[in-house]
DNA sequence: AGCACGCCGACT
DNA sequence: GTCGGCGTGCTC
């Protein structure tokens, strides 16, 4: 018998399925090991064809009993012409890192090491599961759930307000999946800022919840897969993007959490959104997906709202909460500011009071170390990393520069190493700065700082609880600090630049800072104190985002955005794809992506948008040199055909399409 | 997006 | 002459 295979090894030249013999009967979805040129690999069986008339080589081993779930299978095929990315590539991203290894039988402490290493619980007992009482849902819930239900699209949105409750929508919804003896997928953005709801859907569910997480080794992984794979019972599966490549028979319902969250863009081959991929399996397995966020992007809202799929929860849970006084002060008046150039008068005056009422104040600045730019005053050189060509950061704790972006770690030097002066000045500023000016200016105040710097035993989880306690004052911080985080001692939140985030070159950058700016803004408020105070600092006090943000305004946000993405014919009302071209010398680049820019502007069909070829926002790389050019349409099937006509040469040319952002 | 091999232009 | 970057062919 012969059976087309789709290898999960990449050949440059083919990209499509091959075709093997065999003399067991195989199923679509089954996972084989197979010869391939010198060596073997694995693959999956796509179909069985009748005789071919060229040599084929067997197949060599059946590595599971049981076959893909077909929604996978279908999957695989859909992302590869959705994304234009060769069938191995999307078929590898489906199967867990080394297929094929003998792992040792799990034993309970190698997989169930402490309460976050949690595993798949099989031979679930449903009378054992939660009882409807268990999940009791308010008024406004229920309407909503039985919108979520009787919607006509697969896909819906559900728009929920923070603190609307979302998290009792999720269980009730995969309780009726268990019920059914159907799977349940929920995908969260990171497991570690969403313990909370891991939390509660463990107590609720006790066995059958399946975690999946960054920390877990390749071999709990892979054991995790075989046991999702080889379930027999219904699961809910919990776990960040890759979660929903699991392989759950029977799959019932998909829910995402924070949809809003770029983690559900994977940036690298295969470049792929898992909200298109839930959207495609919850169309051809007829299953509901639920897109769960207060702050929906704006795309997503257009499209949900223009399919009649937009499901509205505003009515808050707890509706003791009242909403913070906000306090806008102006960068561009140094009167704000005469005590200290980073902290207005006002804030300063603020901190001082909690600190009497032994009450808590977060401030938050998007930027980690202490100075992003390093530079001779004398000659312009600037500390560079030598890896990524990007500015190395001044951490003053140790006194290192630090590239965020690969880690390389260097000596601040004592002279320019160009030009030997002395005259070596750091500039702007960042978390670990704020830090150190506060230590000065409140000598007495307990603060610590959460960042991506932080060592093991200093990150937000391990401090939480004494953080919650009231065991610190002030509290420093990026955007760790800004989702999620609930505590019932404060009283302010200073954002030092609201503004910092708009001058990116990036049609998503107001989008971005929107939902950072709500996320901080939400982190007082809820109800634990009488009152509470928002302090916004910006140079621009007037722009629509700060104060749609300020306002809780998502419609006006919306409103805002969607005129700008109408002017600059940008999603949701043109598709974008980017092009770039990389090589190691400035000139070849030039010279390659000039052709690039003839070939597309000399194409006949003319239903699209050519930019010129710019370089990268990251132009200079340890790969070499980069630039792009964009392309916008409004028929994405158009983007696709001019795409596929450059295949041909795609070692030259690198692309991405529904680019999130186009930096 | 992986490997082996041959070509060619830039530098020693 | 040597080296590094780049292009091509490869598979069932």
């Amino acid at each position: 018998m012969f059976y087309e295979v789709i290898p999960i090894r990449v050949f440059r030249a083919g990209s499509g399925v091959l075709t093997y013999s065999s003399d067991l009967k195989l199923k679509p979805g089954h996972i084989v090991e197979i010869p391939l040129g010198r060596g073997k690999t694995y693959g999956i069986i796509f179909k069985k064809v009748a005789s071919v008339d060229f040599p084929t080589k067997p197949i060599t081993r059946l590595l599971y009993d049981t076959p893909l779930p077909s929604h996978v299978l279908k999957s695989i095929p859909w992302l590869s012409s959705y994304y234009l990315t060769p069938l191995p590539l999307v078929a590898k991203l489906f199967l867990p890192q080394g297929l094929g290894k003998k792992r040792r039988i799990a034993s309970k402490s190698a997989i169930s090491n402490g309460p976050e290493r949690s595993i798949c619980i099989q031979n679930s007992c449903l009378s054992d599961q939660a009882s409807n009482d268990n999940i009791p849902l308010n008024p406004a819930q229920k309407q909503a759930l039985r919108a979520l239900q009787t919607a006509s699209t697969p896909t819906r949105l559900l728009h929920g307000v923070t603190g609307s409750g979302k998290t009792n929508i999720y269980l009730k919804l995969a309780e009726n999946a268990l019920q059914a003896q159907k799977s349940t997928i929920l995908l969260v953005p990171e497991i570690a800022l969403t313990s909370q709801l891991v939390q509660v859907f463990k107590h609720i569910f006790r066995t059958n919840i399946c975690l999946i997480h960054s920390k877990q080794t390749e071999a709990e992984r892979h054991l995790i897969w075989e046991s999702i794979l080889n379930s027999t019972t219904p699961q809910i599966i919990i776990g960040p993007r890759s979660a929903l490549l699991s392989p759950a028979h029977n799959l019932g319902l998909i829910i995402i959490d924070e949809a809003h969250e770029s983690t559900y863009f994977q940036e690298n081959t295969p470049k792929y959104s898992a909200l298109r991929l839930a959207s495609f399996m919850a169309h051809t397995a007829k299953i509901p997906c639920i897109l769960g966020t207060a702050t929906p992007l704006t795309a997503d809202y257009y499209l949900a709202k223009s399919k009649n799929a937009l499901i509205p929860l505003d009515k808050k849970a707890k509706s003791t909460a009242k909403p913070p006084k906000f306090h806008v002060i102006s960068l561009r008046e140094d009167n704000n500011f005469t005590k200290n150039r980073y902290f207005s008068d006002a804030l300063l005056e603020n901190i001082t009071s909690n600190l009497k009422n032994h009450h808590q104040t977060l401030i938050f600045h998007n930027r980690r170390g202490s100075a992003p730019l390093t530079i001779c005053e004398n000659c312009g050189w600037q500390a560079l990393c030598p890896n990524c060509f990007l500015p190395l950061t001044l951490h003053s704790d140790s006194y290192n520069l630090i590239c965020h972006t690969c880690g390389h770690t260097s000596k601040v030097p004592s002279a320019c190493p160009d030009c030997h002066h002395p005259s070596i000045i750091h500039k702007g500023f960042g978390t670990k700065l704020l830090e150190t000016e506060l230590k000065k200016l409140f000598p007495t105040a307990k603060i610590i700082r959460f960042d991506a710097d932080n060592a093991k035993a200093e990150t937000l989880d391990a401090k939480f609880t004494e953080v919650k306690n009231g065991d610190y004052d002030i509290i420093v911080g990026t955007q760790t600090i800004a989702k999620g985080l609930d505590l019932p001692l404060l009283a302010t939140v200073g954002i030092v630049q609201a503004d910092a985030g708009l001058s990116l070159p990036d049609y998503s950058a107001e989008e971005k800072t929107f939902h950072l700016l709500t996320q901080v803004i939400g982190r007082v408020g809820r109800g634990h104190l009488d009152a509470a105070d928002v302090f916004v600092q910006t140079y621009q006090p007037d722009h629509p985002i700060i104060t749609s943000a300020l306002k809780n305004d998502y419609i006006s946000f919306y409103n805002h955005t969607l005129h700008q993405r109408k002017l600059g014919h940008f999603p949701p009302f043109y598709y974008l794809a980017k092009v770039s071209v990389t090589y190691k010398t400035e000139a070849t680049t030039i010279k390659y992506i000039k052709k690039l820019y003839s070939t597309l502007s000399n194409t006949p069909d003319k239903s699209f948008i050519i930019s010129k070829p710019t370089p990268a926002f990251h132009e200079h790389t340890s790969l070499g040199y980069t630039w792009q050019i964009t392309l916008r349409s409004r028929s994405r099937a158009t983007l696709l055909e001019i795409l596929k006509s450059l295949e041909t040469d795609s070692t030259k040319y690198h692309f991405s399409i529904d680019p999130p952002t186009l930096l």
